[in-house]
RNA sequence: GGCCCCGUAGCGCAGUUGGUUAGCGCGCCGCCCUGUCACGGCGGAGGUCGCGGGUUCAAGUCCCGUCGGGGUCGCCA
């Protein structure tokens, strides 16, 4: 070793203590005839004295910021009066009796800052270039760390419960599940293409089947479509799945793992986790993933304008949400409401004014009934000075509108608490959506049937629905998946659903969705194969790791808990991939082979 | 693909109704400094104002296009 100690866990009881040190000089106080350097390593920081014996002979003063340097020296106690409460080894410094660089280092592309706030952080960009760098920063290499002990403690908690961490493929069989795949080409079979698993949904099952039993895997997963905040092309899931369980057992076996990951940031997490229905989500909260930390709930005003003359209202769902104080908006505040509503694909977002006086003022206000007028605010539970908007037409459509519109209103408001941790289970979702809706909303939908799957297609009707779900035409509307989704903070952070067992059950779920025998067997035969050789009963969960890292770092973007993300388009600005290719790599990479036909898989 | 915001020195930013030599802080380079810890002092270098076109006597500033980044809707468990 090129040390005996970490610079950071030296303390007062050191003194006296020789030791030898490695790292990285950070901030140099150079004085002429003594000079103070920060030495950084991933331990910590401390602070190297040169004195005045050792300036000349050691090169102290050609020091610069990130030269890689070993010192060595004595522990002591700083001189009274001289200690810095504010570094964990304040109380002491390392009096250095030699000092050898290492390496070099050239001017920054951005200052690393090993101690303290950073005034003017570096922007993104630069930062994702110089990862190397941006790692050497205390924010970003704890957001690591504490990747790495999320990891350490969902193996500590399912290795302990019998879990079998097993490794599926990433080069896997394009199937149409809901995302892009992204495409590998197969040299050894020209015109035939390899995908990179959108998750192991399919292994995981297939492990089901193969009788591991309880399965784990933190696993890398792609797909190949637009950028978000919070998305990456490729991202983590720790994937979860047990045989012979019902919905209350992995949702336990999931909270055991959340109460761990949460301890990790000093926070009880208290169990059993409330639980809300997608319909009361949706009703109450206009989203299948309620941000619980504050109130403002929607409020179903359709059978309170049933007689209305007011002919926006005259719709098949008309709803309110309260925003407290918003009566005081300026006009062009109103304005950019309605800016807001039309940016997500509305006409716009009426409301009424509640003055301080309690008189009703706004453009809808004169177009209500005055019986509505009067009985407005306590149906809807405004105050004088309270904003009241309203969104009417399709229920879907308008909550959605509301669910966004009380989002904004929490933030604007500064009614979200940000120390708090709401979690809640949504339950219940419907199992399939007319696939009408789906093309409406520009789906493309899976099979060519009236239905397409709202989680995915291998998903259990909850068992009452298990035999008449395809009983009738409409009843497919009326059947409730097996399945759960774990919200924290208004972030969908895990999701699973208790999985289809049983050849024929998976065979009339294809059937309402349009998939033919064929077509089924063509694209998952070898799932329905493994089901006729006796499946059990299984279901599980995938839990979104870089979501909830982000979450324990409290950082904005998933992004900051990557090693090494990419930015927008795909692009890593660091390895500048994706890149072109040589045409002998084209050549020899097979894809542009005769595409051979398609071949269903054999059992 | 639609919409919004941003692009000025290595980094973070300012730059007025278009106006003459484009500034500030940090960093960088040189010299000085024996108790600092965001050390300090003196001096210095560093800019195709993302790119292309246009309007104008004059463009960092206005207009059009384009590229890059961020956000959002579409899309995506």
């Amino acid at each position: 070793m090129l040390r005996s100690h970490s610079a950071g866990t030296l303390r007062a009881a050191h003194d006296g203590e020789q030791v030898t040190l490695a790292g990285w000089v950070g901030r140099r106080r150079d004085h002429g005839g003594v000079a103070f350097l920060d030495l950084r390593d991933a331990s910590g920081v401390v602070q190297v004295v040169v004195r005045d014996e050792l300036l000349e002979s050691s090169g102290a003063h050609a020091l610069r910021s990130e030269f890689v340097v070993q010192v060595t020296g004595a522990v002591r106690l700083r001189p009274v009066g001289n200690e810095n409460p504010a570094l964990p080894t304040g109380d002491i410094e390392v009096v250095a009796e030699a000092l050898t660089v290492l390496n070099e280092a050239a001017p920054l592309p951005f200052p690393i800052e090993a101690a303290g706030e950073q005034v003017n952080p570096p922007g993104e960009e630069v930062r994702l270039r110089h990862r190397y760098l941006d790692l050497r920063r205390p924010a970003p290499a704890a957001a690591l760390r504490l990747r790495s002990e999320a990891n350490r403690v969902a193996r500590d908690v399912l290795l302990a419960d019998g879990f079998t961490e097993v490794e599926t493929p990433t080069l896997t069989r394009s199937t149409p599940e809901g995302a892009r795949d992204f495409l590998v080409p197969a040299r050894l079979a020209p015109g035939s293409w390899y995908a990179l698993p959108q998750s192991p949904q399919l292994f995981k099952q297939l492990l089901m089947v193969a009788g591991i039993e309880k399965y784990f895997q933190i696993a890398r997963c792609y797909r190949d479509e637009d950028f978000r905040a919070d998305r990456q092309p490729e991202f983590t899931q720790l994937d979860v799945e047990m045989a012979f369980v019902e919905q209350d057992d992995v949702i336990a076996l999931a909270e055991k793992v959340l109460v761990g990951l949460w301890s990790l940031i000093g926070y009880t997490l208290d169990t059993p986790i409330p639980r809300m229905t997608y319909r009361d989500a949706m009703a109450r909260y206009g989203s299948d993933k309620p941000d619980l930390r504050f109130g403002v709930e929607l409020v179903d005003c359709t059978s309170y304008f049933a007689e209305t003359p007011f002919r926006v209202f005259q719709a098949p769902y008309v709803g309110a949400v309260v925003m407290p104080g918003g009566a005081s908006q300026p006009r062009k505040q109103l304005d950019a409401w309605q800016e807001f509503a039309k940016q997500r694909g509305h006409r716009g977002l009426a409301y009424v004014l509640l003055g301080e006086d309690g008189e009703l003022s706004g453009p809808v206000a004169k177009n209500l009934s005055e019986t509505e007028r009067a009985g407005l605010a306590t149906k809807v539970g405004a105050v004088p000075g309270d904003c009241i908007f309203f969104a009417a037409g399709a229920a879907s459509g308008a909550r959605s509108l509301l669910g966004a519109t009380r989002l904004e209103i929490g933030k604007r408001c500064g009614l979200i608490d940000e120390s708090q941790w709401a979690f809640v289970w949504v339950v219940d979702a419907p199992l399939f959506e007319p696939a009408e809706a789906a093309v409406a909303a520009g789906d493309v939908a899976v099979g060519a049937g009236k239905w397409t799957a709202v989680h995915h297609a291998f998903t259990s009707p909850k068992p009452e629905h298990l035999d008449t779900f395809d009983a009738t035409p409409e009843a497919p509307g009326e059947a409730l998946a097996y399945a759960y989704d774990i919200v924290c903070n208004g972030n969908e952070i895990g999701g699973g659903s208790i999985r289809i067992h049983r050849r024929d059950v998976q065979e009339r779920v294809f059937s309402v969705m349009g998939i033919s025998p064929e077509d089924a067997q063509e694209k998952f035969g070898f799932l329905l194969d493994a089901f006729g050789y006796g499946a059990p009963p299984h279901g599980g969960i995938a839990f979104g790791w870089d979501r909830i890292v982000a979450l324990l770092t409290r950082s904005d973007s998933i992004r900051e808990v990557i090693a090494f993300p990419k930015s927008g388009g795909g692009y890593d600005p660091l390895t500048a991939a994706p890149a072109p290719i040589t045409p002998a790599q084209r050549a020899e990479a097979g894809i542009d082979g005769p595409p051979k036909k398609p071949e269903a898989p054999k059992p």
